[in-house]
DNA sequence: AACCTGATTGTTCGC
DNA sequence: GCGAACAATCAGGTT
């Protein structure tokens, strides 16, 4: 499937726009804005590249920049069937769960942390904490 | 010297 | 519903 280019798509890729602002780059500088300000969780495919790009660097130690981690990863993510990717969407959503729960308390605060105790939740976005498989995935157990 | 860019995809939020 | 931006990484490049 020749899907063409995948950049043309995005946007945020082909410009640059998203660290150009006003600091949006920096994640770890000074400007603590908010330091309960949960950031967002990888997803599954950050955090299959997390142990990628371990391997990468082991196997090229002398690799350029992150740009090529960056493609190698998605290149062999998309080769991955979604078993393989499984554990890896299945550890995504559980943070979600966590991020979740992060992200209320985080709106709580900005809403009640100032002396406001009492504020509505009118957004209750329910959380399924079963963990099932859908499919007939066997899932590895360690 | 310090900030910014590059590149991947996914997820999440805001309007 | 869609769009826009950000999540890690790491060294180089630019100001």
């Amino acid at each position: 499937m020749k899907g063409g280019k995948t950049k043309s798509d995005s946007i945020q890729t082909g410009n640059k726009l998203k660290s150009k602002g006003a600091g949006v780059g920096k994640r770890a500088k000074k400007a603590v804005k908010d330091p309960n300000k949960p950031k967002r969780p990888p997803s599954a495919f950050f955090v299959f590249m997390e142990g990628f790009r371990k391997q990468y660097k082991e196997e090229n130690p002398d690799n350029k920049s992150v740009a090529a981690v960056g493609k190698a990863g998605g290149a062999k993510w998309k080769s991955m069937t979604d078993a393989e990717k499984a554990p890896y969407v299945q550890k995504a959503e559980k943070r979600k769960t966590e991020y979740n729960k992060n992200i209320q308390a985080y709106n709580l605060k900005l809403a009640g942390g100032g002396g406001n105790d009492d504020e509505s939740d009118k957004s209750k976005s329910e959380v399924n904490d079963d963990e099932e498989v859908a499919s007939g995935e066997e899932e590895d157990e360690d």
